[in-house]
DNA sequence: ATAAATGTTGAGTATTTGCTCACACACGGG
DNA sequence: CCCGTGTGTGAGCAAATACTCAACATTTAT
């Protein structure tokens, strides 16, 4: 007479039943155990077998599901502590819809914190819109920082220089930095970081704990060259070395590396804390920033990143 | 400046969010808690939401898990308390294999329970079939009882009466009937009915707690004509009678209703237990038997049916 | 403007689940 | 035939999860 067909193929059948009545008809382990005549406990393994076997697939049908695939995949494919992909908005060219409100959300989580913390702030307009976004507080416990100095080369005060936002909107105490963005001169940056005032700032921005930064592109609309800080043939010049992009004003090739010389001698901004002691996230979407954006990770500069389910593509997608 | 995105989107978005660390990334609650900044309650509110919202999916990569799919629907669709689709073999024309297996289990289910049970079999390839697939065991404190006479035309035992096997390997006590199927008259049957021991036994089968009976077709190969219970004129008055399947010898129609006279007047097995009381599993698959089961179901002559895949889905099919 | 209705939250608690361990049983080699 | 070896099993326990409740906030209707 036919014998039972062999257990190994009966225990994955067992095991389908098991993970079907579990997920999909939402059985207690115990209820499977008995309807299966078996023990509890070999129900909770037949349960588990069936997810380590891959017979059980879940899959989150919202927008957000695929963003936070992307997001998996960024964080291991480039090693980041921190990624969040926020949905495209296919009929907006926005830079900052979407990465601002997710971005002011995770401002608000560190803010959150009662602990007092330390939070260094770079400068442009994504993070601009994102201070717009944030929720009023109250922080007195909190110090932000800013990374780049907020006097533009006019001596008005930088538009996109947010650490005054901020520090209004969530009542932190506020450390900014009274510079250009670029001194005039590598002769005049040394002095003006020779300020006991603004080592001060320099060393509190180099212990932050979280750090928010933008990053511009050194493209015919490079935001350092839209908004005057340098000039024409600095940016071409910063071109022909292979700049891509930059972080704060350090601009840097499609390696990450700093370009040598040039503007970069003259940035007066704080150097990029470190990610070995601290969370650094860069907020950056678009096409036009996707290979500085590239760069910079591949470069690991940062270990956070937010961006929108288009750029995370892109970025996944460029090897 | 724009608000805030309204909650709702939010907070579906959150759910999503939850639900894909809970799900997908495996995080834990708590783990996601902290992640988002919100209480473990909190958390465990969003995965819950996410998956009530619809918004996970899971699905079962596996043959079975169409299978009990099938088996829910058939369930709900003819209001059945137990149903077990089998994976069809798509390469073997058997009318046994899989259910044989299924059904063996599901006997062996109830034979294990420490309370002592009565359980009505009746008659068929298939029953027999399953009945070889039994596992030996020791189950004196059961009855197993028999709802068709065991006496072929000819005088000898009739081969596919199940009742002997079956005892002989659960060590149950067995009532046989020892009858034939169809008696020669009306009258015979009364008579027959009327013996003590007869009538002890047709009452511990009305009283059964669970009944497994197999469903013939009344086609050119109908079993009952196949096996000489009815002669080939009789056959073809019960197919112009609409008769379309039999359970036990009882003869019934395209609706389930009990074909009036014939060979119904003479049919010596017991009637089918009320599926009010107890569980009644029908085990049929192919489709010679489809409209046989089909009828069965509409008129809910039983709450449990063990078929295959591709039965179940005729069966759905069939309006 | 007030009250009712609705929804959200955290705390506490009951239930459910995952894990470890010791043991039993079958299989295959010496 | 006996003895590893490895697989499966149940008990017990720790962790994780679901549920209930009361308080509070927000919206809606009068």
């Amino acid at each position: 007479m036919a014998q039972r067909m062999d257990s190994s193929s009966n225990r994955l059948d067992d095991a389908a039943r098991a993970g079907w009545l579990y997920y999909v008809a939402g059985n207690t382990q115990e209820e499977i155990a008995s309807k299966l005549g078996i023990s509890r406990q070999s129900a909770q393994r037949l349960v588990s077998l069936s997810v380590s076997e891959g017979l059980i697939k879940v899959r989150l049908d919202h927008p957000i599901g695929r963003c936070m695939d992307l997001a998996s995949r960024l964080k291991s494919r480039f090693a980041l502590d921190l990624v969040e992909v926020v949905p495209s908005d296919p009929s907006s060219d926005s830079t900052t819809i979407g990465v601002a409100e997710a971005t002011a959300t995770e401002i608000e989580r560190w803010l959150k914190r009662p602990d007092p913390i330390v939070m260094a702030i770079g400068t442009g307009r994504t993070l601009k819109a994102a201070v717009e976004q944030l929720t009023p507080m109250d922080c007195p416990h909190h110090k932000v920082v800013s990374l780049t100095g907020n006097i533009a080369p006019d001596g008005s005060a930088a538009y996109y220089n947010v650490i005054f936002n901020m520090a209004d909107t969530v009542k932190a105490r506020s450390f900014p930095m009274p510079l250009p963005v670029i001194a005039s001169s590598a002769r005049e940056r040394e002095l003006l970081h020779a300020q006991p005032m603004i080592r001060r700032t320099l060393a509190l921005a180099a212990q932050a704990d979280v750090t928010f930064v933008g990053i511009g592109d050194i493209g015919p609309d490079a935001p350092l060259h839209v908004d005057g800080f340098i000039t024409d043939a600095e940016l071409k010049e910063l071109q022909k070395a292979g700049a891509i992009g930059e972080i704060c004003g350090w601009s840097f090739d499609a390696d990450g590396k700093l370009i040598e010389g040039l503007t970069n001698d003259r940035v007066a901004s704080a150097t990029i804390p470190s990610r070995e002691h601290a969370l650094v996230v860069a907020i950056a979407m678009g096409n036009r920033k996707l290979p500085g954006i590239k760069a910079v990770l591949n470069r690991r500069l940062v270990n956070g990143l937010i961006t929108d389910e288009r750029t995370a593509e892109g970025l996944l997608k460029l090897l």
